[in-house]
DNA sequence: AAATTAATGTGTGATATTGACGCAATGTAA
DNA sequence: TTACATTGCGTCAATATCACACATTAATTT
């Protein structure tokens, strides 16, 4: 740490960092990878800063490949937050005491900071999650429950959902979150967590498969209790095709 | 220019610039107010940059109200442009030649900027355009024959009309874009053209009257040829109201 | 002044989509 | 074997969409 705000002035971007909510989903519940802050109870969205000369994408792609390891990532920009007031002051100050530095006036880290949010979309049990240096831990938290946030990350989450909302008709939201084979409920479940409101079961299979994006794998999950449901995966073809100009539909 | 160029540093957040693309609406056509850049062929989105305490939303209010000379303007981040590569470092220093100084290395103005764009919509005839002082005109563009236009501005128009289309049935934009009266054809000329494509004008007018935000003023719009229309003005509060949800509807 | 023209206002029927259900089939647990 | 929760498949009325036809109106032409 102490390294790192003695080079970062030279190294990075002054003033901008990138912040990434990271979406998965598993057993029906959506889910957000958060940092553990060393030294509070607080929680935080992963995140970094951006390289003089590196694309702003390229940042939060560095970023999500060190908090998951995984590469070829699925990630959108969907806002950027330029309040003044998301500065905590005392938090940098804490920093600088923690690395046994005394805090420079004008440095680099000091200054306020204006953040691009990312948000993406990954497979759960792909995901390796690990700390970085200022947390000590890397955990999935539940959309529904999620903790105290430092700064304004919270507020940043809650934009992530509503642009996954949104955009819902126009990404490949089921593709990249669930694992190759998947079952109707298991992709309800999604939506209804995404839209924040039950679907009718059968209403909701009829539009799916009228879409023509899946395929029929005519295998079924056993293990389960009760019936077991049939097994489904992507025609990535044709679901590209389609959310292009968008799945119709009024959820 | 030159005092600009000394106290920038000062005054601004590095590294950072906004980008307004204002949309207006005229003779059944949409358009985009810019600035002809002096000494080049060039234009420009009005842009400017973000003071170190400013909110970034006010940087780019600030811009809209010295170019337009309104105020309350219906302004909103749609992308942040972050591409090392969107930088011109022969214009930089065309700029500095102009201002009859030699370019320091490592100064304020040299370094790569991130741009935050917004789209705004305004009442075209309200406006009152004015260039900076690093243009020597500021006129409407009809979206379907914009200029040549600096860096990445071209861009950022096109993600910003990218962005109405995509926002049409969440968004006030026959409010914001149209005089306080307006007939049906206007409006879904103005909707044609947003969507890129044309509209069936029975089914139109059908659906937009089934929404019931529209008030029928009972007057005609006489003076041009043929059959004079009706004149209609919106219910702003069942306008705004039917906006959170959605006008549903697939164009 | 009457006829022409190019818009606008209103209506209709076929088709597709949505929303709210019913009912039988299936796998686990009692 | 039975009970039960869950899944697969189907029905039907209400609504929305799409593709048109026809009458009306105001300026322009003859």
């Amino acid at each position: 740490m102490s390294e790192f705000l003695d080079t970062a002035a030279e190294k990075y971007h002054p003033g901008l960092s990138v912040d990434c909510v990271i979406f998965g989903f598993h057993e029906n519940e959506l889910k957000v990878l958060l940092l553990k802050m060393k030294h509070t109870a607080k929680w935080a969205l992963p995140g970094g800063f951006v390289e003089k000369k590196e694309h702003i994408d390229l940042g939060a792609i560095r970023v999500l490949e060190n908090r998951t390891g995984l590469k070829d990532i699925f990630l959108k920009q969907f806002y950027t937050f330029g309040d003044p007031g998301r500065h905590d002051h005392e938090m940098d100050l804490e920093l600088f005491k923690q690395s046994g530095r005394d805090p420079v006036k004008d440095h680099w880290f000091l200054q306020r900071f204006i953040t691009v949010g990312y948000y993406a979309l990954i497979e759960f049990s792909k995901a390796s999650p690990r700390p970085d240096d200022i947390s000590d831990a890397c955990e999935w938290k539940s959309i529904d429950e999620l903790p105290d946030m430092i700064l304004d990350h919270r507020e940043i989450a809650d934009k992530a959902l509503d642009t996954l909302r949104f955009q819902i008709n126009y990404q490949p939201i089921g593709h990249k979150l669930l694992p190759v084979k998947f079952t109707m409920p298991e992709l309800q479940k999604l939506y209804e967590t995404i839209l924040g409101k039950e679907l009718d079961r059968r209403n909701f299979q009829r539009k799916m498969l009228a879409y023509g994006i899946l395929k029929d794998l005519g295998e079924r999950r056993k293990g389960g209790a009760h019936k077991a449901p049939y097994l489904y995966s992507f025609d990535v073809k044709k679901y590209n095709a389609a959310l292009k100009i968008g799945l119709k539909g009024s959820w």
